[in-house]
DNA sequence: GATAGTTTCATACAACTGTTTGAATTGCAA
DNA sequence: TTGCAATTCAAACAGTTGTATGAAACTATC
């Protein structure tokens, strides 16, 4: 092959226009003009609509997941195998809210169609966010060594939990700053992360023996 | 006018194949083929297609936002005016919750509808659910009043979270089944609740002096 | 039972969709 | 330069969509 000149500009071009203007009423006639190039190119390229939908949510995915795996992985070498449960928590939900998050002006193209992913949940996506249930079964193996009293159960839950904070913050951020008249500062991702982490800390620890100092406040512990 | 006959047959097809099949590939001819009418008969009662769904969204959604506040404010006036933190989160998300779990044999069609309102997210709906702010905000002056001590973006943040957990687990049930192979009990409605409002109250009130007895673990304390 | 208003119907419309086609163009190797 | 494959292009295709139309059927009132 070439020069990919074609293929990266409709990639490009695509995940602008369904950032901005969702994927419900972007057509190919759209992208390809954005993009300045020929209709059938992206059916050339790619074969169809659909599969150009889903290598765009692959690409930034993978990038996610392998960001979530390493710090996983550095979290449970430096703990001998067992990774406090705040750290394999911020493991699972920072790499996310990092990557979607964060300044507005700055929120980069990638970022605003990672957004539009998680709101919209067209059926390429959707077919693809079904294969994730693998890479989350590691992080369950690794809740359940850093908390072998904890019920499978439990464990399970709090999971849930942690990723529905993550999510639905994402989702709805713009509700949640008019909500608070923009008291709650979604910009400051770090301090969004250490909420969600503190309760789902707390969620999967409460009402049992604690061998470090309890839970503060909402965030706070944040660095 | 006459009888409704045609009117309530749209509704009812209409949202019997938008929760089986979703919004993205049900068309106008798909609910009139299953109501047994005619093609023109949706924009002669309803006016678009657009305004079909609004109706069927708003049905359901004013049910639940009736019930919420029902809860509310029943749990207020037995308080003179505050109600424990824990109530209030209860009547936020329980509605919610036991609107769209439940057995999956008994699982109404307004059920399903309803969780497919809220992976899919179309325009209409999405229209509706930004004018859902003014619900809101009387929740958070509930909570306010209830936990005078907590700063405002705490309360603001313990709102979002608790939503959070119930919607989340609505729009991904399938995949908590699924991942915790069947061991998280969805049809236990209350038992859901249980874990939502537990883990909520607990990001509303750690690091305070208790009045209460200490949370417990995950659940348990639903009734 | 004539009339006026409402409701139903078959049908056409106009626009838009993703995809395909086959010819033209390009780039590169021999 | 020649030849061949990869790429681009304009155009058409085939299908679907929500909506509009105007006539027909119905309903209730007088």
């Amino acid at each position: 092959m070439a020069s990919d000149h074609t293929r990266s500009a409709i990639l490009a071009a695509a995940e602008r226009l369904y950032a901005d203007r969702g994927f419900g009423d972007v057509t190919l006639r759209d992208i390809v003009a954005e993009a300045g190039v020929n209709l059938a190119a992206v059916n050339y390229h790619f074969g169809s609509k659909d599969e150009l939908i889903a290598e765009l949510f692959v690409t930034r995915s993978v990038q996610t997941n392998r960001e979530r795996l390493r710090e996983l992985k550095a979290a449970e070498e430096e703990g001998g195998g067992r990774a406090p449960i705040e750290v394999i928590l911020r493991a699972l939900v920072g790499p996310t809210l990092r990557g979607c998050l964060g300044p507005e002006n700055q929120r980069s193209t990638a970022a605003r169609f990672m957004i539009r992913a998680s709101i919209e949940s067209v059926p390429p996506i959707r077919r693809i966010k079904n294969r994730e249930i693998d890479h989350l079964r590691k992080f369950v193996g690794a809740m359940r060594r850093s908390l072998p009293d904890r019920s499978e159960v439990d464990i399970y839950w709090g999971l849930n939990f942690a990723l529905a904070m993550a999510h639905h913050t994402i989702r709805e951020s713009e509700r949640l700053t008019k909500l608070s008249e923009g008291k709650c500062d979604l910009d400051d991702v770090e301090d969004v992360v250490a909420r969600v982490v503190s309760v789902a800390t707390m969620a999967l620890t409460a009402g049992r023996t604690e061998p470090k100092a309890p839970a503060r406040a909402l965030a706070r512990d944040a660095r």
